[in-house]
DNA sequence: CCCATTTACCTTGACAATCAAATTATCATC
DNA sequence: GATGATAATTTGATTGTCAAGGTAAATGGG
């Protein structure tokens, strides 16, 4: 019951579920899921040089350019300059951008508390162990 | 220390690296990550109506003609009649996309092995039991 | 100090993904 | 059979994406 393939199913499922998730949640706020990528980043990490948020992203400097651009322009983010290297820029979120990473993010906690709802304090301790290991593994 | 923030950031953590590895997996095959989401789809799931598969996928029925297209240039799927409702086909995997689906279904099972390696055999079953669960939530 | 190399960012050109809205063909119901 | 709903496509606009090439700044070895 409990071979590779069975939990390696779970886990897409997981993905994709939360994946659906995602989607549907930011789609009603005029965000489209890169930016709202790039804002949890920035939320979560602080001040980024491009390449660096690039990097987390999984896309060129190229794309997060016009990205970047495009997020400037809702002033959801601000380039500022460099003291220490003036080839590069540190992104950061601005008041505005913040307020939508807060908000999200709630939503986040929100959907972690209704899916863990049936779990017992000691599954989800557990769980959330075993989580920790596997994110240690990547 | 195990409050709903944190495991939610633990989750977002791991749909961050699950992501990235899917992105870098993808990308050196010629195939878009939709692209894949769509023949993993119709691989878990069999042929699908072009609705029912927009609709798993979470994607408008125009975004996925065009995706089914390239799809279908690519000779990775195809689109058979449904003799049920003559204003839908079935789309299924062609031999060679079933075989992109498998080659592709081989690398979950060993990212899955890889990620859990650090686990005892009681944690992984209770970590699969709880996923269960939670996939059951949503 | 100089020059070659690397790095960071931007630009361009091409293609893919995406949606909303309009269209066409079929189905379902009354 | 007419009317309304559904399945797929088409169209037009925006966004995401990469590879390749360009500019400016940093770095490192002579």
């Amino acid at each position: 019951m409990k071979n590779p393939e069975y939990l390696a199913h779970l886990i897409v499922e997981f993905y994709e579920k939360l994946s659906s998730w995602e989607h549907a949640v930011v789609k009603g706020k005029g965000l489209t899921l890169p930016q709202m990528h790039a804002l949890e980043l920035l939320g979560v990490h602080g001040p980024l040089r491009m390449k660096e948020l690039a990097d987390r992203m999984g896309v060129t400097t190229g794309t997060l350019t016009a990205l970047a651009d495009r997020l400037e322009s809702k002033s959801l983010i601000r380039r500022a300059p460099n003291k220490e290297d003036r080839r590069s820029y540190l992104v950061e979120l601005t008041d505005k951008g913040r307020e939508r990473f807060l908000e999200h993010d709630k939503l986040h906690v929100q959907i972690t508390r209704e899916i863990t709802a049936g779990l017992s304090p000691e599954e989800t301790e557990l769980f959330s162990a075993a989580l920790s290991k596997m994110n240690g593994a990547f």
